[in-house]
RNA sequence: GGCGCGGUAGCCAAGUGGUAAGGCAGAGGUCUGCAAAACCUUUAUUCACCGGUUCGAAUCCGGUCCGCGCCUCCA
């Protein structure tokens, strides 16, 4: 079964051809560096990753581009109440940024290029936009698209510029404009740009917010590439404007396949800070989460489906996590032996939990089926291990297959046992010495004890094992 | 007004024509000195509601109710 993707342009699911034998070109909307990223930017970054390690999963190689908005209304009135130039205000959030995908496990991408970075690019494709004849200068030194001179206009969100209601947030500066809908590539030199700006042909100014993707995406990618992602909101304006300019200005189809991820909502509601329930990463690891945790929960619904998020959504991960930890652990110490064998059953456990994962990502990546098949199949080898009937190579077996959907999943922690105490070691064996004595009451007292210095005792064939207590 | 999404168990969440995955939580059981972990059984006669199409509908069509997103710099 091909790798399939629900394609905003088409609004269907359709088969994933790439453009190039050599790599998949993929373009992610990044973010804007102005404050820490919170949790439902996030969301999208893991939706992200998530489809460029299952195209990786697929056999892929991927080259990745994701922008850095360094330049735009937010992060110039930051900078400007900082007090600090827009590199300085800026570098401390794109430094944020790098450390919390790292937390959340987001495999890095091959390009960052920051907008501040690309000016010489960005002009050079507005020239080109005004040689078409498809953009204009306006009397205040701005450029914009005209998208009355680009007929094809709305084809990603099917908007029709006269159906547009005008909202609060249209800038009443924006009269040089030919029409309401046309946007800015462009900016003239405003006051309160303070020393942030730029020289072009066409004067002091700083770049329009679309061009920046349009410009990097064609110098890291190429004109036409095969995915463009980015958050729902983002398909209007920010992708319908990116397609425009991008097509008129090359010619050339622009990014082939559109994939949006849907809203996350905390408690059932839209984050807002007003609500208090606006949380950037850092502060749910205050609240003594971890990014493992928080990257399961952002992983765990469909990335066209809303996702809510919630303590009990991240409680719930922890259990899930685990089980999973727990089973990795049971494997790890399965004792070797020889007559345990009971080759023929395992194998077929494992090839079916493998096509079931991976047919279930080739589906428009169904995460929640992917992560079925791996519950059923700790469900399916455990019994197993139950019934000693599985030796040390199936483990081994089983091992390697939870790693190889680590690949995608990055959850799993197949390897890391909890580094014990040595004083918490000693409990431990004290514990075993009341239980030889059958001394259950000294024993169960240590166990209590255990508990209250943070470490749950688990007695197993092979002897006792701690691990933390949550 | 335009474009679009959704309502499935206590909670989260798959499933888009063939008789309701999975996770968390709960109940009972097996194992255990007791636990924990694991396993087994159990938890939706039913998928917001009303009609229709069909041999057959959570899935398709029409309508109703409710919730949500975007419509100029929000992922």
């Amino acid at each position: 079964m091909p790798l399939k993707f629900y394609n905003s342009l088409s609004r269907q699911i359709e088969p994933f051809v790439p453009l190039h034998q050599d790599a998949v070109r993929l373009y992610t909307c990044g973010p804007t560096v102005y404050n820490y990223a919170h949790i439902g930017n996030f969301r999208a970054y893991v939706f992200e990753d998530l489809l460029r390690r299952t195209l990786k999963y697929c056999g892929y190689r991927v080259i990745q581009a994701m922008n850095l908005t360094d330049v735009d209304d937010k992060t110039i009135r930051g900078a400007r109440a900082a007090g600090q130039s827009l590199d300085e205000f800026t570098k401390l959030f794109k430094r944020a940024f790098f450390e919390d995908i790292k937390t959340l496990r987001i495999e890095p991408a091959e390009h960052y290029p920051a907008a501040t970075e690309h000016l010489p690019e960005m002009i050079e494709l507005i020239q080109r936009l005004l040689d078409r004849g498809v953009a204009y200068r306006a009397d205040d030194g701005s450029v914009y698209f005209s998208i009355g001179r680009y007929p094809q206009y709305g084809r990603l969100t099917k908007i029709k510029p006269e159906d547009m209601r005008s909202t609060g947030r249209v800038r009443n500066d924006e009269y040089a404009k030919e029409a309401v809908a046309d946007f800015a590539l462009w900016k003239a030199y405003q006051e309160e740009d303070g020393a942030i700006c730029w020289d072009s042909p066409w004067g002091r100014g700083r770049p329009g917010w679309h061009i920046e993707c349009s410009a990097m995406s064609m110098k890291y990618l190429s004109p036409s590439f095969d995915i463009h992602t980015g958050g729902i909101d983002n398909m209007f304006p920010h992708h319908e404007d990116e397609i425009a300019q991008s097509e008129a200005a090359t010619g050339q189809p622009f990014a082939r396949y559109w994939l949006h991820c849907a809203h996350l909502v905390v408690d059932g509601q839209k984050m807002s800070k007003s609500l208090g329930n606006f949380f950037t990463l850092r502060d749910l690891l205050e609240q003594g989460l971890t990014g493992r945790e928080i990257r399961y929960v952002l992983l765990g619904g469909h990335y066209r489906q809303s996702l809510n998020f919630s303590l009990q959504s991240a409680r719930d991960a922890r259990a899930a996590l685990q089980r999973l930890d727990d089973f990795a652990a049971r494997l790890r110490q399965l004792p070797n032996s020889t007559e345990t064998d009971a080759p023929g059953i395992v194998q077929p456990l494992l090839e079916r939990a493998e096509t079931q994962f991976r047919q279930a990502l080739e589906d428009d990546l169904n995460m929640a089926e992917a992560l079925a098949a791996l519950f059923s199949l700790i469900r399916d080898v455990n019994r197993q291990i139950d019934q000693q009937t599985l030796a040390r190579p199936a483990a081994d077996a089983t091992l390697a297959l939870l790693r190889e959907f680590d690949r995608v999943l990055a959850v799993l922690d197949l390897d890391r046992e909890p580094a014990v105490p040595a004083e918490i070691e000693s409990l431990a064996e004290a514990r075993q010495e009341a239980r030889r004595q059958r001394d259950f009451a000294q024993a169960d007292a240590i166990r209590d004890r255990l508990l209250a210095e943070g470490w749950l005792i688990e007695d197993t064939p092979a002897g006792p094992r701690l691990k933390p207590a949550n």
